[in-house]
DNA sequence: TATTGTTATACTCTATAACTATA
DNA sequence: TATAGTTATAGAGTATAACAATA
């Protein structure tokens, strides 16, 4: 006898991750902004990251990918980037008034999407949600 | 007073999505496919979709993104399109059995990499988790 | 006219490899 | 030599718009 032959629990996180994702994008897209420049906003607002190698970490993306959208984002008057006198060899990434004021919106548009997102989940079911989510990621990346 | 300030929970997901995604895709790449090519064989064998539009919404892409799949799946001698006779505008797509054979190893990959991602994790968390996603995916959908 | 699908084109995100500049 | 970052280039996946074929 074959097993039961559920629908894969990979799949259905594909499914969700990808339907939430396009509409976060849109979401932000309306704020103006997209989703690796809110990532990269709130990664320079809330850690400290000391260089451009631990910001790139933070977000999940190479150190060549992340030239590229804060070549975007510079260029775009949302970061300026300044070298370190002590260490030359390091840029030291700063967010202009106008990242600030986009990191805002951003922001406003993240939470409110968030209340969208929890509608009809209580406290206790987003800490499961978030512990099995945790798992998952800790059973992909161990090993 | 703000508010508690924990992790937006679609922030959770992403990360989650991310990671896992990456790795599937891996797990697919290994066994010489890709989460495209895999959702539309999939597609093509569990559900019969009558044309490309339905084949396309199945897996959640545009027509013309489908086409360009499509061309190279045809190309790479796994499906062959064929006209419905009875109403020409109408493209049949078919698995070559090389077509199949590779389904059935994606098949296998994906089996795999689920129960490595299930690991700790019982059938009522499984239930949990995807009643859950089922949920984000709905507040984003609807409305 | 409406529907099915394709072609042409382009955008976003990502990556690797080779390079520059500092140390 | 090693490290921080950039530039050049490319590839995968997606999309829209214009088109061809068929109904």
């Amino acid at each position: 006898m074959p097993p039961p032959a559920r629908t894969p629990i990979g799949l259905v996180l594909a499914r969700t991750a990808r339907t939430v994702s396009r509409a976060f994008d849109e979401a932000l897209g309306a704020a103006g902004g997209s989703l690796p420049v809110w990532l990269i906003l709130l990664s320079l607002q809330t850690r400290q990251p000391g260089n451009q190698r631990e910001l790139a970490h933070a977000v999940g993306i190479r150190g060549a990918t992340l030239t590229h959208h804060l070549n975007a984002m510079e260029a775009g008057g949302l970061v300026t980037r300044r070298r370190d006198p002590a260490n030359r060899r390091v840029h030291h990434v700063q967010l202009t008034p106008a990242g600030e004021a986009l990191f805002g919106q951003l922001a406003g548009a993240a939470m409110t999407f968030d209340q969208r997102l929890r509608a009809g989940l209580d406290d206790g079911d987003i800490d499961i949600l978030e512990r099995l989510l945790d798992r998952l990621h800790a059973n992909v990346t161990d090993e």
